[in-house]
DNA sequence: TAGATTGTTAATCGATTAACAATC
DNA sequence: TAGATTGTTAATCGATTAACAATC
């Protein structure tokens, strides 16, 4: 690793071995060897190791993996050894099955969804209060919000995106199917809907 | 391109090509060529050719591309040229984020919910019915479904998409957090929304 | 025809797998 | 100690980019 820059492979699975590993914990492993994990998740244990040398050695020979300092480690990596602080604009069917996931399990804190719906604004939604998107400029100043998901109308997606990150916002998790630049700085992760059922559907078209 | 097989990463990128030229179709665009959808995209207009030369030669040399027959062209190897079924298990907030997010305009019709709550049973969610799971088999049987939304909690989420892939369904999308194994000439189609959040937390920790 | 742009081949780059010495 | 398993180096594989002849 090299200021910032890994692979955008290992970017990717990092989350799922952070996935199994809390598995693990939860029955109470306290050793896992890149073997088992290996067979555990489909992936070969020379990947595993190859993908945990990016970020230091964290085994022992003989022995494995200590699976609680594993899972620390992998969370301090991630990052989610912290809470983060989301905000959410858009509070249409995304939007609100994003508030209702149970983030906060994950570390990241849902502080607030804005909408320009008068009907929303005022109400809660899983717990969470609805605001008013013209009241965001303020609201950020005064609790800051690291992550901004975006999950507005196609339409109003880069623009809401461009808002948001002149406000201070960092990263955005963009539920649109726009692509949305991120500036210098800045970062946007997607989740495109849309193009995920296109591969399917492709993968199920070629599956003769 | 041999029998069924293509390069996963010309898989991921196919729907987002389509997305493009359904934008260019709408702006009445009647041509482009590589280098301008390089541009657009930002991709490399190499990859774009060597991409679609996977399927075959739908450009013009001198000329480019004509921008609804390609469109059309992808839309085949796609396979959304015809429509597809879909059925959602699970009516909680993910399932009607699904129901309620148009996906009829791209091809995908989802034909109905299934979910175990008595108080759902009956209504309708975006003008999609809500029917009990233990009517899946009896209905799967009657209309057919070639995807399945498997939107339910995390503990029930194997067993749904074993039942849904014994009844016949060829695919799953897969929006909980574990991971599904696909039957011999299943598939599983992954939105793993927590991966997706610790992808961008870690990018985030990354960006000093 | 001349200019533009494809389809395709070859070169480069990055990611995965295999192998093994180091060592717990 | 002997066995197990890591961390790391080298080999392989696949994906991306560059280059260019073919041709509209």
């Amino acid at each position: 690793m090299e200021n910032g820059c890994i692979s955008p492979a290992v970017a990717a699975r990092l989350p799922r071995y952070h996935r199994y590993l809390s598995a693990l914990l939860e029955n109470s492993a306290t050793r896992v060897s890149s073997n088992e994990l290996s067979s555990m998740m489909g992936v070969t244990a020379s990947q595993i190791r190859q993908d945990l040398a990016t970020f230091g050695a964290f085994g022992q020979q003989g022995y494995g993996y200590g699976v609680e300092y594993l899972h620390g480690e992998i969370s301090k990596i991630l990052g989610v050894d912290k809470p983060h602080r989301l905000v959410i604009i858009g509070a249409g069917n995304i939007g609100r099955a994003i508030a209702c996931h149970g983030l906060k399990k994950l570390g990241f804190d849902v502080k607030a969804l804005f909408d320009t719906d008068k009907k929303l604004i005022g109400t809660k939604i899983c717990g969470t209060p609805v605001y008013a998107v013209a009241s965001l400029s303020g609201y950020l100043k005064a609790l800051g919000a690291d992550i901004a998901v975006i999950a507005v109308p196609a339409a109003a997606a880069k623009s809401a995106a461009e808002l948001v990150f002149s406000l201070g916002v960092r990263a955005v998790w963009n539920f649109t199917n726009v692509d949305i630049d991120a500036p210098e700085g800045g970062l946007v992760e997607n989740v495109h809907l849309t193009d995920s059922i296109m591969t399917l559907a492709l993968r199920l078209n070629l599956l003769r």
